[in-house]
DNA sequence: GCCGAACCGTAACGTACGGTACGGCAAGCC
DNA sequence: GGCTTGCCGTACCGTACGTTACGGTTCGGC
């Protein structure tokens, strides 16, 4: 590229063609994406283009070259996470209401134990640090929106399916399966993301998700399990 | 938890003496502050010391003397608001259940306003993004702090009140305040601060609020409403 | 061996921004 | 008047960091 501005527009191989995300990526692509998600993690926002290159041992130049600016790297990173933390769905196969109630506590504990996780809460930060008002022309403000999309909406479609089966085999009521998730959500999550990403010390112990999972479970059921059947709180 | 703002003399080094209710301030500089606050709203958190002093017309040396640095401004800026959110407490006074579904529903309808107003989504990203790993020596990550202190802390405090005085009448059964309260704050809150926080396009028009808000109250009353009126069995 | 592509390491550039210094101006006080 | 105080406006400095450029090395193909 001597002189001309033959590729100038920035964006050509660098965008990560949206679905197949850490799909196309060579195995040495991955490992620079590692370094710079573990420096995410350990230095917050703030992390720069040259602690990355020298965390993953290869050249800014070839950082640029392969995610375009900062905001690629950044785009990236938060995709490449998202791709590595997708889990299997559940089957909603001959639902009683024991292996309703496992699965659900399931659910709960998983999803305390991601939004407690450092990794998660880094990549909170720096997507909420990169959601301000207005920024930037067009899109790229997609970092929200990927963490959302792979977060709390991801989660919304594990489980919905679910919560349809448990209403379907009569184990649940509910009207809405949208508004049934958000209480399940509320009722799982409560303060305990925020208060994390604010800076609050809150160790969440194995025992302790446990123990919510469980609560949050129950509350779940007496809200919206089946008045047919038996239910009866237990011990949590 | 989390007694009172625990102030690193860091940060009382340059003025802004340990008042966090904004007393001890003239007002050309409360003046200054919703200045900031107003441009914090506007750019989030990438807003400049220049751009604070041109906009409340002031010097960057007036800043630098009032405040000390920009985490100074950025501090007293966090508290100003917070000292203008201060709620009237509510009177647990003779309670029944009427009187304690609305007190409810207004908590929950308060909050979610509070929430989802752009004040408080700004205040929350700025302060996130200065929760990060380790940052700085000492203390200095007091916006995180202060932010729950004055949020979610706050709400717990008002709240609380009200449930214990609505577990005396009769009214509700719980074991635990603390726990009740944040199951009631999860079945409000649900998904929408960090939704929002993540940059989701959420209206929450006043109608939906207030329909939230009800429902969120039913849920709660559902969960810890005493089966059995003001005569409950157990005694503690 | 030669060539080109890809990449590493690092120096260099440009800029944005936190922080400081200085001149000017108005108000109060003697 | 002259001195002091407090503040505005602005020029200035130092640095951090995003971005680019370039020389050197490795590696696959012929």
């Amino acid at each position: 590229m001597t002189g001309g501005p033959a590729f100038r527009e920035k964006s050509v191989l660098h965008i990560v063609p949206d679905i197949d995300t850490g799909e196309a990526l060579t195995e040495r692509q991955k490992a620079v994406l590692d370094a710079a998600l573990r420096l995410l993690v350990e230095e917050g926002d703030q992390l720069t283009m040259t602690a990355v290159a020298r965390r993953a041992s290869c050249s800014k130049e070839t950082l640029y070259k392969w995610f375009g600016d900062r905001d690629g790297l950044l785009t990236a990173t938060v995709q490449w996470q998202a791709s590595k933390v997708r889990v299997a769905p559940v089957d909603g196969k001959g639902l009683d209401l024991a292996s309703l109630t496992a699965s659900l506590e399931r659910f709960a504990s998983d999803w305390l134990k991601v939004i407690s996780s450092d990794t998660s809460i880094a990549l909170n930060r720096v997507a909420i640090g990169h959601a301000g008002p207005i920024r930037r022309k067009e899109g790229k403000d997609n970092l929200g929106a990927v963490v959302l999309e792979n977060g709390r909406f991801a989660l919304a479609k594990r489980l919905k399916p679910v919560l349809e089966a448990g209403r379907q085999n009569g184990l649940l009521d509910f009207a809405d399966a949208e508004t049934a998730f958000r209480t399940f959500f509320g009722l799982v999550a409560r303060d305990v993301q925020i208060r994390l990403l604010l800076g609050d010390r809150l160790e969440l112990t194995e025992a302790a998700i446990g123990g919510d999972a469980a609560r949050a479970t129950q509350q779940f059921l007496a809200l919206h399990g089946a008045k047919t059947g038996p239910q009866g709180p237990r011990a949590g």
